[in-house]
DNA sequence: TTAGGGTTAG
């Protein structure tokens, strides 16, 4: 009989089918007297697709003495649910209740803790965890671990690793990933790196996915590449995510036709993600036709675009302006059954303004379903700006200060505007209002990759061995680009400084800092790139365009929202940006 | 009977 019940229970696909067999135990006291029967009952109900967590409450609520297994399967159920809160509540019920608190039920409601970002809860189980002696169990250590990377506490996450009296691959993995996610990717690489050298551990899928989100985000090449034929090496390739991510990295590097011939040549099937992976690089490099090429293959291959699909494409179209076929993308969302979020009509406002249809593009925040973002006001505004649309730039202005920014570039652009319309008291006021809201700006910084070794520059930055070799070249630079009849723009320098101060100011940005480290410390003809955090600035486009072709280097930034090719003294952009 | 680490996005 008690084959027959797991048998059943295994075969339930719907609520109904679990109803039917609670039903029966109820119906043979089983309900009551078999309560192992009754937990399994409730952890299909709670956990699996085919049940239904308020249903599960109600079995539960039906409970006399509901034992740990039960509460844990409902705290499990809870936590990879759309509210993993109800989770952490249940947690807490559970501890003051007279049921023992075991080393699962801390694991689900850990979970919960990451989906739900609730660091100060995820605190109170570690202690929780500690005092009941569970402290040495790896499996919760490494749950631990993650959950504290995932709420953003990474110095907790090190921690938890560095005080493991024991720590297998899944530890390192988590760790790996935590950093690499939490902004911190240089130190993941190192610990990467850790890893293999000092420990001899042999990565898996899961690591080397941490690796190569961090050689991404810092466009560190070589050591991606290395990683890249660890993979081969390791038949890790089999793996459609890691080839995701392989995709992923070459693109973000800056090798967009490496990035297609992985795609092209992968050993395993591709996904949903892996197209769109693919479509993104496109978009990023201003490829459109490609990625729209891509966006109609792969609905011929059988896989149907989602929202982010949509957006890669929508995201194309906008770097090479392709109005039409933007707005004809966007409008034809609904006919796939999918609804627009935010990040779609930020996209298509963008569109819309950067072509100076500034109109249709208020008309499109006004008519948006759900309430417009910070994004798309400062898409706006940026648009205001280039056109010189003061009415419409004070009211994204105003809609910004409502929602509180207090962000420098959102001043400085309607400042710009006053300015090129020399309404010196207009900018005076937007100043006086910047120093009175003490607002904030956020620091640029550039990478650049040299024999494997990343460099970082800040604005104005001294801090690096070279810096009087690398001023003394902006120097150089700045002489010959004279002939070319080059004037700093200035005027996007918000500050009550002289001219030549503001010259100054925008003259060692970041990037323009890398780029001529570039130029001094590799060979000539080689290509140089650099990775900015921000967008690049007007100024900075125009020098390096000039740099490309005064020293006949191919430049490639990459900045914010994609990749810049300066070739000759044109850029890939085509200074649409 | 149920545990830990994972790719794409304005």
């Amino acid at each position: 009989m008690a084959a027959s019940f797991d048998s059943l229970l295994l075969k339930c696909s719907c609520l109904s089918h679990i109803k039917q067999l609670q039903a029966h135990l109820l119906i043979t006291g089983q309900f009551q007297f078999c309560p192992s029967r009754t937990t399994k009952l409730l952890d299909l109900c709670a956990v699996s697709s085919a049940g239904d967590l308020s249903y599960a409450a109600s079995i539960f609520r039906r409970l006399l003495t509901p034992s740990t297994n039960d509460w844990n399967a409902m705290v499990r159920g809870l936590a990879q649910s759309p509210e993993p809160t109800k989770a952490i509540s249940w947690f807490k019920s559970m501890c003051g209740g007279p049921q023992k608190v075991d080393a699962l039920s801390c694991s689900f409601a850990l979970k919960a803790c990451a989906r739900a970002l609730a660091r100060t809860e995820a605190k109170q189980i570690h202690s929780r965890i500690t005092r009941s002696g569970f402290g040495p169990d790896v499996l919760l250590q490494t749950t631990l671990l993650d959950v504290y990377a995932k709420v953003g506490d990474l110095d907790c996450a090190e921690k938890v690793f560095d005080e493991m009296g024991r720590r297998d691959i899944a530890a390192w993995n988590a760790l790996i990933a935590g950093l690499a996610q939490g902004s911190r990717p240089t130190e993941a690489i190192a610990l990467f790196k850790r890893m293999k050298e000092e420990e001899g551990l042999r990565p898996n899928e899961v690591t080397v996915l941490g690796a190569l989100s961090a050689c991404s985000q810092l466009g560190a090449l070589k050591e991606g590449e290395k990683i890249h034929s660890y993979i081969t090496d390791e038949h890790l390739d089999m793996n459609t995510i890691v080839c995701n991510a392989v995709i992923d990295m070459y693109g973000k590097c800056g090798f967009v036709d490496k990035a297609h011939s992985v795609f092209d040549n992968m050993k395993c099937r591709k996904c949903l993600v892996t197209w769109n992976t693919m479509i993104v690089v496109f978009a990023m490099h201003g490829e459109a036709s490609k990625a729209l090429e891509l966006f109609d293959q792969m609905t011929k291959a059988g896989v149907n675009p989602d929202a982010v699909s949509y957006l890669g494409a929508l995201c194309a179209c906008n770097h090479a302006g392709l109005v039409e076929d933007g707005v004809r993308l966007f409008d034809s969302m609904r006919d796939c059954g999918l609804v627009p979020n935010v990040k779609h009509y930020g996209s298509v406002v963008d569109l819309l303004g950067r072509a100076g249809r500034l109109k249709e593009a208020y008309e499109i925040i006004n008519s948006m379903p759900m309430f417009p973002d910070v994004v798309l006001w400062q898409s706006l505004l940026g648009a205001c700006k280039t056109y010189g649309n003061v009415e419409m730039a004070e009211l994204a202005s105003r809609k910004l200060v409502e929602m509180g920014s207090n962000h420098c570039g959102d001043f400085v652009l309607l400042s710009n505007v006053y300015a090129s319309y020399e309404r010196w008291d207009d900018v005076g006021r937007v100043r006086e209002a910047m120093r009175k809201r003490d607002v904030k700006k956020i620091p640029g910084f550039s990478y650049i990759e040299v024999d494997g070794v990343i460099h970082k520059f800040i604005n104005g930055d001294q801090n690096h061995v070279e810096w009087r070799q690398i001023y003394a070249k902006l120097d150089e630079i700045k002489f010959k680009m004279k002939a070319y009849g080059y004037v700093a723009k200035t005027s996007i320098v918000l500050h009550d400084i002289g001219e030549e101060d503001k010259e100054n100011v925008l003259y060692y940005h970041s990037e323009k800092l890398a780029v001529a480290f570039g130029l001094i410390s590799t060979s000539e003809g080689t290509p140089i790139q650099v990775i900015k955090n921000l967008r690049i600035c007007g100024d900075c486009h125009v020098v390096i365009k000039l740099i490309s072709k005064i020293y006949n280097r191919e430049i490639v930034v990459r900045d914010r929202a994609r990749f810049h090719r300066f070739k000759q003294g044109f850029c890939s952009c085509g200074d649409y940006w």
